[in-house]
DNA sequence: AAAACTAGTTTGTATTACAAACCATTATAT
DNA sequence: ATATAATGGTTTGTAATACAAACTAGTTTT
């Protein structure tokens, strides 16, 4: 694969936040709250939101909102669509990495 | 290193063309010019030339501008800090895929 | 019953990438 | 000779994007 290609493969996942978001996802056997994602990457609530909403609509993640005593608690999970776009986006960065180590 | 820190450490190359063009001039051993890194990468102009400006107000890269044949051709070289700055984002994202893989 | 906290969402703003239009010069065609 | 097209880029306008401040809806505390 190329360098063309790899630019041409266009994926939610270029954008930092959203990569670190899958990887924490995909990481995890169960599912993490919002919450958690936010200290465990120490973003802001709003930020956090509409990256979670961007990966919802394009169904890389699984949103669950219940209450838990009272209170909203939403939780994610990878979708087996957006664990796989996470491994096909790792892999082709791992490609750009050898090329430069070559 | 966490994803914590892989998010806070923000840096030119967190974009994805950027990092492609720096991919290709430290694999290259000689300077590469502008209309070879355009057909490479499959950019327009004005994008690749806003790239390279910004990369070169970083220092990231080194840019040389002659006439050869009558003609402006402008080169392009990483710099030592660029070929390290490379290296180093490289690196987190190898942090990343390894703690995915996990 | 007011104030403060929890758990997010919406909306406005500032950055950023990108491409169309532009510029300066050189080569080619008429 | 003089338009016309090609070369090698740069500038500038626009569209997309990330981000955070302000907001919403409900709960707990005082």
């Amino acid at each position: 694969m190329s360098l063309k290609d790899f630019l041409a493969f266009d994926s939610l996942l270029s954008d930092r936040t959203r990569l670190a978001i899958m990887a924490t996802l995909t990481s995890s056997e169960e599912p993490i709250d919002f919450n958690t994602l936010l200290e465990q990457l120490d973003l802001t609530k709003g930020n956090l939101s509409s990256h979670m909403r961007k990966l919802e609509d394009a169904k890389l993640i699984k949103v669950s909102k219940r209450f838990i005593d009272r209170k909203p608690k939403t939780t994610y999970v990878a979708s087996t669509r957006g664990s796989l776009e996470l491994k096909n986006y790792l892999t082709q960065i791992q490609n750009v990495i050898e090329k430069v180590d070559e």
